[in-house]
DNA sequence: TCATGTGAACCCGTTCACAGCT
DNA sequence: AGCTGTGAACGGGTTCACATGA
């Protein structure tokens, strides 16, 4: 396979760290939420805590995008909806495919955050052929066969894999040579892929059992302490939230 | 907050970084591959491939554990997989319950991967009357009035949220009050919680905006690289060269 | 006066390269 | 010889604290 070079030009300007791209939608969905009551400002301070970051690295993540704010004043709601969303590229339609129409896949096929922003169910794929036809939120399910064409059609570059794990990584394959190059995966599956493809991942399991070790290593300090509250190590703390994988947005190379 | 001293006490015996807690599960899974297939040993190279990360990160991932490898040779797929269950936890079990039995839920409930593990489903609790007595992935459904009874009665410590985001915090606060000290938060919300309680959140819409940020600036490079006789692998799709404020000035507010 | 924007210090995690053991 | 285990260099991200400017 032709390892074309991704070229990295180091674009200072455009560098936006990936720990704060990874933010932006959680300020996003804060300042939507503002907006929605009608807000025209907020600080660093009161967006942080809706969004369950610290002031100052909200404002730091902010500084790269731009000087969007009014010292002694604030930021305007409205203003900063817009150039997040752009940022983001969700000023435009994304059509995203779903593969695997099972619990999982269904699931998401109904899920109205989808089209809340830009992104739109373009089609749901199965490989069962009882499924095909069936209406699943409102949208006929597809044979598998028709992929690359569906794709193809629609423009797709975005693609959901909720497939058995078994199969995950053939669809993948597929996809990819489609020309999907971004793919959401649900499948407890290392996904191999070719450079320049962006691979994010969504595991249950894995996020169980994260919590399950900081449970255990909390009991064990409990009987070891005795007794009373004590917080100590494990969270931060203020909102504890992580996303999926700390951080890594796994851009597996091929 | 309440936390006043972090206190690093050299903690070199427990100490694991979260990074590579998060880590751990990537490995079990392909150990456990490996286990299934019989393989004896296993080099940090080989085992890295399969978990999808590099050898120097696996092995200095795995000295956090202890000097579980033979040099020269490799590391013992048995042995390890027993070690790091035990350290994440999961040789004990861990009953579960699920709260909000929408598409989600469900699909979380017949979510096999569960049990492999040493999670257990101990409860599948909904707020709608309707819901209570039906049947999901074999186990009934139980009203969310009888939640902290649920909670205290099986010993559970770990929920798992997929209720509507109007109603995440509520149940929130209803299973830490109950004695849950861990929560996997599906609901696209912030959740606020006391200090020693973890919170993993896993949100859709926030995977697909990151994905499209970088979708984006593939379109973007790719229009401004030119044609590109290199195209990386795949990115032949003509589709998205609708960049129309690929770049916008900064347009300032007031 | 007030809150933003940012250099600098700091911390955590990754990568390198080789010492140490089998 | 071969592969693990790890000190040290490196780099990204977070936090601090204050200069900047409305």
């Amino acid at each position: 396979m032709a390892t074309g070079r991704t070229h990295r030009p180091a674009t200072r300007s455009r560098g936006i760290p990936e720990a704060t791209v990874a933010r932006l939608p959680l300020y996003l969905r804060a300042l939507t939420g503002l907006s929605e009551r009608s807000v025209p400002t907020v600080s660093s301070e009161e967006l942080a805590a809706a969004a369950g970051v610290n002031s100052a690295k909200l404002r730091k993540d902010f500084s790269y995008l731009g000087s969007y704010g009014t010292r002694g004043v604030g930021y305007d709601v409205e203003y900063l909806v817009y150039q997040i969303s752009r940022e983001l590229g969700l000023t435009q339609d994304w059509p995203v495919v779903i593969v695997g129409i099972g619990n999982l896949g269904a699931a998401l096929a109904n899920y109205g955050g989808f089209a809340s922003r830009g992104f739109r169910v373009a089609a749901l794929i199965d490989a069962d052929p009882a499924m095909a036809g069936k209406q699943v939120a409102g949208i006929a399910v597809q044979h598998s066969d028709g992929l690359e064409k569906i794709i193809s059609d629609n423009g797709v570059s975005i693609g959901v894999i909720t497939t058995p794990p078994s199969v995950a990584q053939q669809v993948c394959d597929r996809l990819v040579a489609a020309g999907v190059t971004s793919i959401l995966n649900f499948a407890p599956t290392v996904l191999t892929v070719p450079d320049g493809v962006d691979v994010r991942k969504v595991d249950l399991s894995i996020e169980l059992q994260i919590l399950a070790f900081h449970e255990q290593r909390k009991a064990g300090e409990e009987a070891a302490a005795g007794d009373g509250v004590v917080p100590t190590a494990v969270t931060r703390d203020d909102t504890t939230d992580q996303g999926p994988d700390g951080d890594v947005p796994a851009v597996m190379p091929a």
